[in-house]
DNA sequence: CTGAAAGCGCTAACAC
DNA sequence: GTGTTAGCGCTTTCAG
């Protein structure tokens, strides 16, 4: 099989030049005459000559290449990150090299290791739900190697960070089921490490103060964001002597494992409990009844980590922590038809 | 800042010895002494020492980076693929490069060429459903470059595809409708150049014939695979002077929206109107009813196709079709609950 | 205005 | 056993 590729050796033994003037040539170098670059990137064109990326990595040391570490690729919430991380990076020339963690912190040590054998500038991560110890990250910060954590972050005062506003939303979602008629709000979190439990349960609490509710800590619970544990938390808050009137998720995952739950309770959503999730991901339309839900800007929050990166990357930026804004989009799970209560 | 990794230079200066010996030490090479070989290895260890995969590649002329191109990334029914790919491809020391061609040619033809110009060794694609004319994939094939379609294939009898039982799927669809006692079972299709559509139609006559149900042909129409222009499809055949009292869909996107259509007609799964998918995709067992659907064996297409194309690289593998089974897994939207008719 | 040469990290053929 | 050298494709001094 023939070379499929064309070098700028090729373009010059053609063209009876030398290989740097080829360079130059292409480059518009205002040494070489016009005629010459004229020729040159005729040649070029002609032979679909494209620069070999690997050799021009070898030469400046650099590869163009993000390494994204997420739990899983396979949750719309993720895919639409990527997306998002992806068009920017393209838009600056970069590619991006993905890693799932599945969730295991033991995968998300490899995937940092195999992505710096691959060579990759930098990383974008969410942290596995599982991640307790940080050491492999601080490891990247030690060697200068630019990072860049969205939702589930750690290390906040040294790197760069893409959030939402988690406690804002968690307080407007109280608010709403509040002013809807609901009294006895529940809240199924995930674990308490994860900053987005953390900060989701303080909006949480922030809600209940505003409203005057009274915190009533049977109705927090918490699952590992599993289906099965998001069922268990929600038969919880069900066998409570004193059940809740509504209950808000972590994630509408979470949330659909809980109607699941209610229903076979012979309960109904939005009348016997109010329901809201987080994340608003494609499904919250498809269930019925449709699904009230903070609306994550999920593509905003992969082009803000990848825009992050490159400023760090390109123009060694400080870390800086962006938090983006979500929105209460109201549907019918948590809407009272008959008269508020 | 300092160089950020350790090359083989650097080791052989520590040691004294010759880039070559150190080169051939850490291959295991016999020429080399064994003393001299665990002193090199042990250093490379403590200096963390990992090949540089841009001077190998190029000098081997390779890359391991795999080009893939899929209409979206945050389909589940894709998403899922691409976890099956990075599996294999991992597994067998490549990386994935993902480009999205949003269902647009325009864009996966530059796909084509950026992944190209990143030097991907060969490519795994599967079309946008735009995409009639093949000439950016033939030219690749002139230049040898390997390639494997999934799902949405052409080309093949030249190019290694991996696709399911499409035809038998629509045929056990209808069967299974007929059993339940609907008896004028309509199909929404997609356009009819893709493959999937054909064969998803000739399955769908099959049944028919097989049930000895009349072919009708205002039961099968089409859509772009948009929502809207399923809606507007479903819509069509609720119009109809004889309505059908069971759809099938050519995935469930498609369903969802017919879903819904039907229920703003107050009309009811399954009881009025029973209602199969294609792909199972997570939010299938969310809905109420739950739908019946083809279960699309994703994980495995996705792996299937790694594989054909680390034959075809590695092994030289003549261009080869895998046909992957499909279930139908029963729940509730196609099942009456009264005495079927 | 253009060419020669070095070097990025690595391997392999060829010395000795 | 180990070192030397050339070369993969490219840019960039330094010469001329």
């Amino acid at each position: 099989m023939d070379k499929k590729y064309v070098s700028l050796k090729d373009l010059a033994e053609e063209l009876n030049v030398s290989v740097s003037t080829v360079s130059r040539a292409l480059k518009d170098h205002p040494d070489i005459s016009f005629e010459m670059r004229q020729r040159v990137k005729e040649l070029a064109e002609m032979r679909h000559y494209s620069p070999n990326p690997l050799a021009m990595g070898l030469l400046k040391q650099e590869t163009r290449m993000i390494g994204v570490i997420i739990p899983d690729i396979i949750t719309h919430f993720y895919a639409s990150i990527i997306a998002g991380i992806e068009s920017v990076a393209r838009e600056n020339g970069y590619f991006v090299l993905i890693s799932s963690s599945n969730e295991s912190t033991q995968k998300e040590i490899e995937s940092v290791e195999n992505l710096l054998k691959a060579r990759v500038e930098g990383f974008i991560v969410c942290l596995s739900k599982q991640t307790t110890s940080y050491d492999h990250f601080k490891g990247l910060l030690k060697r200068n190697i630019p990072l860049v954590f969205f939702d589930r972050t750690c290390l906040e005062n040294e790197v760069s960070c893409v959030t939402v506003d988690n406690r804002e939303a968690s307080r407007k979602v109280v608010h709403h089921f509040y002013q809807q008629g609901y009294r006895r709000v529940a809240f199924i979190s995930g674990p308490d490490y994860l900053n987005i439990s953390k900060e989701r349960i303080a909006g949480y609490y922030d809600g209940l103060n505003d409203c005057n509710l009274q915190i009533d800590p049977e109705l927090l619970v918490k699952c590992d964001l599993s289906t099965d544990s998001a069922r268990a938390a929600m038969n919880r808050l069900l066998s409570l002597s004193n059940r809740p009137d509504a209950v808000y998720g972590i994630n509408d995952f979470v949330v659909f494992a809980a109607m699941k739950e209610i229903r076979k309770h012979n309960l109904e959503v939005p009348n016997d409990i109010g329901l809201v999730g987080f994340t608003d991901e494609f499904h919250a339309t498809v269930v019925t009844p449709e699904l009230t839900s903070i609306v994550h800007p999920t593509f905003q929050i992969g082009e803000s980590a990848a825009r992050l990166f490159i400023d760090q990357t390109e123009r060694g930026r400080m870390p800086q922590m962006v938090i983006l804004k979500t929105e209460l989009k109201v549907r019918e799970s948590s809407v009272l038809k008959g008269q508020p209560r």
